[in-house]
DNA sequence: CTGAAAGCGCTAACAT
DNA sequence: ATGTTAGCGCTTTCAG
């Protein structure tokens, strides 16, 4: 592969011109300019970028790191990180994590070796050593969900207790009394949050709190559809379930149709996040939403405040709180109970 | 940050004996090793892996580019890649290519630039001249579902027409004749080859193609819902649809719905994919299967045997073809349709 | 087992 | 407007 001094001695240039063609077209003359590129052409000559990087110690990339590209919610924050670091002129990493402590250590460090100028974690397992590893190395670092490891540092949040606590009320509000839960993946805070607004909601409306209706499902489709055969195999079956996550939810739905019961007759089903496919199922699924292109927006935009003013140093952090909201639709049942309630 | 030189410094031994630690610690005296594996931590230091790169002339990266980040075949395919990519020590690159022509061709220009070792291109857009400029440089090039433009070269493909023609055959079969066909983008090789197959089965079987019946939708849930819209203000609605993806399947059951119509009574939908949600819809999706977590592993596969065996000297190219099976669940009506006959 | 030094390809002063 | 050259941080001969 052709090199930049193949070029410029084919072209009677020096490198120096060569590389003024290619990052500062305007301080070369139109005549070397065109003949040089004409030579570039012709040699096929593609910079080196890791040769460019290292001379600039600047890699114009990012990294995301999500829990998990299958879920469709991790997927449009993607897309909110992507639109802006592309603007950038940045281009960006996406790395799946599959909930594992490990894999977002690996791949963290990888991406420090790689020299990534901004990292964006999502849903972080990191515990506080490894925290602190990424801050020693001057990378700037922005959190989606919080990591309690990191006390100071920016962040995009929803408040996911609010979120588990407005699923239940609503619940409670429509007149069920046993109401279940099924947990996403405990190891991941946000779940242990929804839980917490969960319990809160139930004690507040003095509802016994009862472990045996409280199940862990591991975040996908399955998860769901294991959790709640368990539930349904209780003497004292619940009335309502709030699932932790809509890819759980539809995997619930269909344990649930599966042993011939009705949605939400026989059981009502929350969910949370709102992915696209929670209006299209059968039935169209109530659920908490959480703006999950906007928080990549959002989170990617912190990043580049930080690292274009590198006022990463420890000293300016934002937070940015997001307020999760209940999209009430079929398989929560409120217009039945409303409707009984009325009557 | 520390630099190998610093380490070396501090460790008083040289940069090559700090580097020998590092890659060939088995050439170092278990010392020397301890001493300078303890100022390496001591120093927080990371080595550069760019300048590392920038000498070996390899990045062990390997970059995958996909058309949609949303739709669930396309991540299983990134799973496949990603775990051998893994087992080899490679990092996979994931590039979005959202279907744009324009967006893959700078993704592999900025690849190239990166120097990738290798690169798998997934329902590849590129035409000609940007497939001989990725020839030019000497990157192992692997693609998933064919691209007319690469006459030789490596490839892992579904016999879309195949795919298509047994899908409609099957609603034939099964006594539906005004059927109508909601195409992938028709840029994609592997629409226009799914219809070609569409078409195939209905010629066959003497039942006129009316253009009509066959529309266009995006790819996605949205795409679907639109095209079977247009489908049902026919004066002479269709009996039954092939929908060339069953995100598009999940619109366009939507869009049936919301005009109070039955599926599969008034409507059959069969879909294309078989993605995980497709079970899950109401009713079940007949669709047409397609391996995809296992066409991301053979790419893979096929990718470093090009890599570590060189051989990607235009020499050896592999095709590896697949078999799209019908998976026949409810949305096709076939269960009714059978009793019919029989009775 | 270890050190010295050349080189990977590029950029940015500094000169001219 | 263009050329010369010293790095950027690492690996790897080649010597010892």
């Amino acid at each position: 592969m052709a090199n930049i001094r193949d070029v410029a001695k084919k072209a009677g240039v020096s490198v120096a011109t060569v590389s003024r063609v290619l990052n500062h077209p305007n301080t070369v003359s139109p005549t070397t300019m065109e003949y040089v590129l004409s030579v570039i052409k012709e040699l096929n000559y593609t910079p080196n970028g890791l040769a460019r990087s290292l001379a600039l110690n600047k890699t114009n990339t990012i990294a995301l790191l999500i829990p998990n590209i299958l879920n469709p919610l991790y997927m449009e924050i993607a897309k909110g990180v992507e639109d802006v670091a592309h603007k950038k002129g940045y281009n960006t990493l996406l790395c799946n994590t599959e909930e594992s402590q490990k894999k977002e250590a690996d791949y963290i460090d990888m991406l420090i070796k790689r020299r990534v100028d901004g990292l964006i974690l999502t849903a972080s397992l990191l515990n506080k050593e490894e925290i602190q590893q990424i801050k020693k190395q001057d990378i700037t670092l922005v959190m989606i969900g919080k990591n309690k490891n990191v006390k100071h540092g920016s962040v995009v949040f929803t408040d996911y207790m609010l979120g588990g606590y407005i699923a239940t009320k609503h619940l409670i509000e429509i007149g069920y009394k046993r109401i279940a839960h099924i947990s996403g993946a405990v190891h991941q805070i946000e779940n242990q949050e929804k839980r917490a607004g969960y319990e809160k909601a139930l004690k507040e409306n003095n509802l016994p709190i009862d472990k045996r209706y409280i199940v862990e499902g591991n975040n996908e489709i399955e998860g769901g559809y294991l959790a709640a055969k368990k539930l349904l195999q209780l003497k004292c079956k619940p009335e309502a379930i709030f699932v932790a996550n809509d890819l759980m939810a539809f995997g619930a739905i269909d344990a649930i149709k599966s042993e011939g019961l009705r949605i939400p007759e026989d059981i009502a089903i929350v969910g949370f996040d709102n992915i696209e496919m929670s209006a299209l199922v059968e039935p169209k699924l109530t659920t908490v939403s959480q703006p999950a292109y906007k928080m990549g927006l959002l989170s990617a935009r912190l990043l580049f405040d930080h690292i274009e003013n590198g006022d990463d140093e420890e000293h300016v952090h934002q937070e940015i709180f997001l307020q999760p909201k209940l999209k009430v639709r079929k398989s929560c049942g409120h217009e039945e109970r409303v409707r009984e309630i009325f009557s």
